[in-house]
DNA sequence: GTATATCTACCAACTAGTAGATTAATTGTC
DNA sequence: GACAATTAATCTACTAGTTGGTAGATATAC
């Protein structure tokens, strides 16, 4: 069966490319895209940079791609929160919370990271960076939107606002804490921005505003 | 006197460091500092590589004396917002129009551009960078500390939290609304973020919450 | 025998940085 | 005020290392 790793010989289970993006992720969520060279990712997992260019043509090529498994991951992440939380406030703090496991990994959003790079990356690339936040505003969104009609949360205007508002928030407040080395600063500001979203409820005052 | 520019041949009036730093700072700002080199800035200036070096011994220094002048400046900035405005929401709008004119530039805030590249900058950037959040962190809090005071503004807690959430909500909107072309992006969400700290007084409905 | 996956051995372009010559303005001395 | 010494600012020419990418041989599996 080719295509499938033939022997233990090689770097294997998930296969040669998953193996490359998996590095190839983590330092562009620590690096930047520009940040590292396919020599780096090659000396990493002991192959060749030749054996790169087989499974990824071009360093373009390689960031396409990683771009859309992370959106697709992502995807599925947001889609089981929404499957297993009712609307409400709990929805947002596991969003927050996946923010929170990619910082304690001493990463920033692979898409935030991107889109600091923005103009410097290929064509395909900054479609994919785009459609990241494209999902993520339209999830926060709707989530939002279901919050405000189950009577947890009341906002004016249009639900794409305040999506827009959480997105840009949390990846600021990301970079930021980022530089200090510090994830608590993070949730704080992020704990921060839900309570001026919905005021959490006070034990015998309930539904304020 | 040298140390002056000695001739109409030479670049000048302010000196070619300054022209140095003004090409720099620019393309950092749009491509971030590992995405242009020396022979950018002195084929744009008509000057050598070799001369570059002269002004700024390595591009670590030039990195770091960078920072520094984009700090003073912003600083001075801020000093006038706060000496030009009573406190209030005024002062914070004038901080978020900061943003928009280097948005409308088509650039990033340098700090929140090397924030993402912070683990690949030299030690001595990297202080700046910390430098910089550290200085407008605090002068957003005093703003809002101030406002407080003036009852324009109500928050529990340390005003500090509130100055972390502006600023990086801004650095963040910043981030993505540039990705979409879009200053009017940016706008929109900053001023929703001033809505949830300071509601805007409706006419007739004065000094809600 | 054919497709998959890897290797060795390149390449041209670019990177930050250096050595040393050259020009011109400034300054101290007579 | 003339002149030599100094200094600032630039240049040409180079280096060693890295970049993404290619050509072609080789091995392995089906």
């Amino acid at each position: 069966m080719p295509g499938r790793p033939h022997s233990a010989t090689h770097i294997s289970p998930a296969g040669t490319a998953d193996a490359i993006l998996d590095v190839a992720e983590r330092l562009a969520q620590t690096r930047g895209f520009n940040g590292f060279s396919y020599a780096d990712i090659a000396t990493e997992l002991g192959i060749t940079k030749a054996s790169l260019h087989y499974h990824f043509r071009t360093k373009a090529d390689l960031g396409a791609r990683l771009m859309a498994r992370y959106s697709a991951a992502f995807s599925v992440a947001l889609n089981g929160i929404a499957a297993a939380q009712p609307p409400g406030r709990k929805r947002l703090e596991q969003y927050v919370e996946l923010y929170s496991g990619v910082l304690r990994g001493d990463r920033m959003c692979l898409c935030g990271m991107l889109a600091a790079e923005y103009t410097t990356l290929p064509e395909p690339m900054r479609e994919e960076i785009r459609g990241f936040f494209d999902l993520n505003e339209e999830w926060l969104a709707r989530m939002a939107d279901e919050a405000r009609e189950a009577g947890e949360l009341s906002f004016e205007g249009p639900a794409q606002a305040v999506g827009r508002l959480i997105l840009g928030s949390l990846e600021g407040a990301m970079l930021v804490a980022r530089s200090f080395s510090d994830v608590s600063r993070f949730e704080a500001t992020a704990a921060r921005l839900l309570d001026e979203l919905i005021p959490p409820r006070l034990p015998g005052k309930p539904g304020t505003r």
